[in-house]
DNA sequence: GAGTGGTCTAGACCACGCT
DNA sequence: GCGTGGTCTAGACCACTCG
């Protein structure tokens, strides 16, 4: 079972039924083989949600192409013989690992391999400086989360400036950010009463630039995506995100503070001064 | 609320049954409160499991110390009135977000704040060098899957050496990392005598390190433990992970790849030549 | 053996996107 | 309206840990 020659072909036929016909007995084929190896479960009682995952993820790599919609979830569950909910725990396992993708009221089709999105060098400048990949998208006066206050080391009552920012990579959004800049940070930006939106925000990363960067630190961890993020990223609330926050320092203090959240299904987060890392799995051999 | 005298304190009591009574009535208020907030769920009709997932989480902030143990899922569900798989929805949410860890025939506790692990700085070295977190385990020669041979610029079917290693931190595994390295940037290693074990994987490490590192770049996505890594990671398979894939330069070539998986639901990853960001979230208000 | 979390089932209804 | 994935239920049994 080479690959190579698939995708473009396949990419034609995707709808054709007697295509998907064909498909549909491969993926029977693949269960019963699976059965066959169930028999001898006494040894090592995999859970059946994970043969499930094996099996599609091979299905997926030797017979499906990306973009391809996979029949529903109840025909594919009755196709394995097994309950709605055990199929499901399946996709969501792939969805994880971004192999799927799944849209309510849509279906479930075939998620192409994940996006290299760089998360700055290691030098790094200030959020909108030149060429960032980030486009701004509101701005407001408010008290920051005890957490964050905490780390600018503000009071927690105190309002600092909230600059909303979105970015977009291949047409499609893959995080929301948020900036927190206390005032100090920002001593000549009289332009509050710029209007609510883009200008505001802006205007407030325009008088951040001002000062020095003297360094960033950086860190990375798995979230899940609160309802205003996920709305901005196209998921449902509780999606899992990689939530990068990054302190940005002047003056000796730390002069702003980001918490953005990536769509965790979709993106790779690249480091380093270079090129990314061109890791991806696709139709092959695992070894063994 | 400075951390670092809690735990001892509460260690003691975690168990009293009179205190577990207490608590059990803060969580039946709590989800009383719950109740009268969903009866106008014409508007937003919230899942439940997610309004579970955010009284648990108050709860967690007010009433509950770090490493204590929770009530059981059939008792938590009978509590709030829902089924147990619905609880577990909320519980598992709680789990990802590092709020909580679950292990099977002992019970459910509060987990501490997100451990950072550094995962190198901008600069980078070879893997080994002195002082860095990683214990060697093992070595073999293997051929290595095939997007890593790609990676490595070698045939799929040649054999590279394979180093095992792990790292600890606060007496906790946090990561498994797979080291690929071609022969070719091992050219002087003729110890390949030596005995299986950790001594072997030094020695590729040693014989790795004669190399000049030119650089060296890195990506974080979000993964699914193995089995194998599960094992070492004290996780079920399946378990997030923070995969992190190094690819390290030299002689112009990649000469060895790294791909270390870290546990997502205790480890914060954290970059950067200073000192860590300490965002934690902890017993506090929410910004409204 | 008792108690825990992990897996699985066979249903039901709901929210959403399309047409 | 119809088909999709998302949520939820009320059970059952299994695998694991510990006393």
């Amino acid at each position: 079972m080479t690959k190579g020659e698939r995708g473009s072909i396949v990419a034609e036929i995707v709808q054709e039924p007697l295509i998907n016909k064909a498909r549909k007995s491969r993926l029977r084929t693949a269960i019963a083989e699976d059965r066959v190896g169930t028999t001898q479960l006494e040894s090592v009682p995999e859970p059946k949600y994970w043969h499930l995952k094996t099996v599609l993820s091979e299905a997926l790599d030797s017979e499906f192409a990306v973009g391809e919609i996979l029949p529903n979830e109840r025909d594919l569950a009755a196709r394995f013989g097994v309950a709605r909910a055990t199929l499901r725990q399946a996709l969501e396992q792939l969805e994880l690992e971004g192999r799927l993708q799944r849209r309510r009221g849509v279906g479930t089709t075939v998620a192409p391999p994940r996006m290299g999105v760089a998360v700055g060098s290691a030098q790094g400048s200030w959020p909108g400086a030149a060429g960032d990949a980030w486009q701004p998208a509101d701005s407001e006066l408010a008290p920051a989360p005890a957490d964050v206050a905490r780390a600018l080391d503000v009071d927690p009552a105190e309002p600092v400036h909230v600059v909303r920012r979105t970015r977009v990579s291949h047409g499609q959004p893959v995080a929301a950010e948020l900036l927190y800049v206390p005032a100090v940070s920002v001593p000549d930006l009289s332009a509050i009463d710029a209007p609510a939106g883009p200008a505001r925000a802006r205007a407030v990363l325009r008088e951040l630039g001002r000062l020095d960067l003297e360094g960033q630190d950086r860190a990375v961890e798995l979230g899940s995506a609160r309802a205003d993020d996920a709305k901005a990223l196209d998921r449902l609330p509780g999606a899992p995100v990689l939530v990068v926050t990054t302190r940005f320092l002047a003056d000796g203090r730390t002069a702003a503070l980001s918490m953005a959240t990536y769509r965790a299904d979709t993106c790779r987060l690249t480091f380093g001064d270079q090129g990314a890392v061109e890791i991806h799995h696709g139709p092959e051999q695992r070894a063994s």
